[in-house]
RNA sequence: GGUGGUAUAGCCAAGUGGUAAGGCAUGGGUCUGCAAAACCUUGAUCGUCGGUUCAAAUCCGAUUACCACCUCCA
């Protein structure tokens, strides 16, 4: 049975959902006024492995995530560009969608944006003021935080331990017009040059927190089962999201809190985030990597750890990456010499690895033991790719387990790959100079083929080729 | 000031009481015409100090270092 660790609760919990076999997941996406970096980049990945997971348990995910297309962020791109605040967001979000599948992760089953949902986003409002956890000042609305009486719960700050200013982000004219300094704005009245809308308390726009609120009701309804992000966002964001739907609807608003873990950047392990300024975008890193090993990369480290982002990690992942993939191809190559049928003991040993690999997977997604597993299955796949006889049947078996295994890490091992026709006709040249023992013609098309990236594997059953 | 997190071999990292998984890298070996791939093999007593216990990386106390959050950063 699979436990997760719930930040609510502090927590490992027996994961049940509240419609049976299906999982209601939101996640908080990015505000698109920039290319997304790769933090931003590991927590879509880490809770695409953990959607992509899910779904290999059996269960449908209706996995929502937003985009944020509003506020001060996009304003400022908006007047360095010199190009209007809807078109900065469509140029973001078209990025957003080529880095994320490049990086292979599964568009949501929606992303809603906050500026196609003002009116539920007003009308939420309204309710919150009619029923007293809201106010409205000098054409701002704010959340009375301290009449929502588990404020604080998800984060386990005390209201009056908690630093004013801590962050050093709040503006003084803002914190003025408040009834009380932990008080959140709901809507914000519109200053000089803002895209507004609208509304009862005059033009303005929605706050950070009241989309995804309102977007997670909408799109999931008021009681979900996931709801994830990154650590960071834990206060005020999901703390202020929590204040907001449950004072709107009466109801639990999420069963399993998770959050995920920052990327780190440098001798420091700092933090990689925009306002630090070392942040090195998904873009940039996806053109010097190899697509596959920068999503492995992100996806092999458990979702609450950090990760330190390094090239040399990159590399290695890289290469565990390679590991996989020549497993699957040697075995594949064994086909031409197989017998029909199956081995039952690849069968049961096939049957064997999954069970252990869910076992460790059920424990909060521990993809480090479940990795683990997928190793000593490749050891018994290479075994398997050098035995004397082999069945077809055991084969398939062998390479789909895996190919199912690595797709819930956004590897794709069957992306296939084709050798140019005057390659295939050199390794055709260089298996007769062998076959007359002419290793000098022979190791010299090797080098050339080597040259040209492909590397030739001389083995009894012939001359296997793969691309490097 | 408050609240969390982390510290295990060269590197990444699993492991909540019983004599340290796995991966990458390195050295050696087998196989090969030579390679490659694969397989076998090579290494740590777990930040520091003290305590509990027959037994601790794992429990308790103290201590050090680093990271993060405390109103719009994933």
């Amino acid at each position: 049975m699979l436990q997760v660790y719930n930040t609510m609760t502090r927590q490992m919990e027996p994961f049940k959902t509240i419609e049976p076999d299906v999982v209601k997941m939101y996640v908080c996406g990015p505000t698109v006024y920039n290319y997304i970096h790769i933090g931003n980049a590991r927590s879509a990945v880490a809770f695409d492995t953990i959607r992509r997971y899910l779904e290999f348990c059996g269960y449908r995910v209706d996995y929502i995530s937003n985009f944020t297309d509003i506020g001060d962020k996009l304003t400022r791109t908006s007047a360095s560009e010199n190009i209007s605040v809807a078109a900065v967001a469509a140029k973001y979000i078209a990025y957003f969608d080529e880095d994320t599948a490049a990086l292979n992760i599964k568009p949501a089953t929606f992303h809603p944006r906050a500026t196609d949902n003002i009116p539920d986003i007003i009308s939420f409002i309204e309710d919150l003021i009619a029923k007293g956890y809201a106010y409205e000042s000098e054409g701002d609305v704010y959340f009375r935080a301290r009449r929502f009486k588990d404020y604080g719960e998800l984060s386990h700050q005390s209201l009056d331990r908690l630093e004013v200013g801590a962050s050093e982000r709040t503006a003084d004219e803002e914190t003025a017009r408040k009834e009380d300094p932990i008080d959140f704005a709901l809507w914000k009245g519109q200053k000089a040059d803002e895209v507004a809308w609208d509304s009862p308390w005059g033009a303005g726009s929605p706050g950070w927190h009241i989309e995804c609120s309102v977007m997670s009701g909408k799109y999931l309804g008021e009681t979900i089962d996931i709801h994830g992000g990154g650590e960071d966002l834990a206060f005020p964001h999901h703390e202020n999201e929590i204040a907001q739907s449950e004072a709107h609807t009466g109801k639990k608003f999420v069963n399993y809190w998770l959050h995920n873990g920052f990327v780190t950047i440098g001798n420091d392990d700092e933090k990689m985030s925009k306002s630090l300024g070392n942040f090195i975008t998904a873009h940039e890193a996806l053109q010097k990597f190899d697509h596959q090993a920068l999503r492995f990369f992100m996806s092999a480290t458990h979702y609450r750890r950090p990760i330190r982002y390094t090239e040399a990690a990159i590399e290695e992942a890289q290469n565990e990456v390679q590991r996989f993939k020549i497993a699957r191809a040697n075995l594949l190559y064994r086909r031409k010499d197989s017998q029909a049928g199956s081995d039952a003991k690849i069968t049961a040993l096939v049957a064997d690895y999954r069970k252990k690999f869910i076992t460790a997977m059920d424990d909060d997604f521990n993809v480090q033991n479940g990795l683990a597993v997928v190793h000593e299955f490749v050891g018994e796949m290479n075994q398997y790719a050098v035995a004397e006889a082999v069945h077809l049947d055991s084969l398939i078996d062998l390479v789909q387990q895996l190919e199912a295994f690595l797709l819930i890490f956004g590897v794709d091992l069957t992306v296939t790959e084709s050798l140019d026709s005057d390659v295939a006709d050199l390794i055709v040249q260089r298996d007769a100079a062998r076959a007359n023992k002419d290793y000098a013609t022979s190791d010299a098309i090797r080098d050339e083929l080597a040259q040209r990236g492909v590397v030739l594997e001389d083995t009894p059953q012939g001359t296997r080729w793969r691309l490097k």
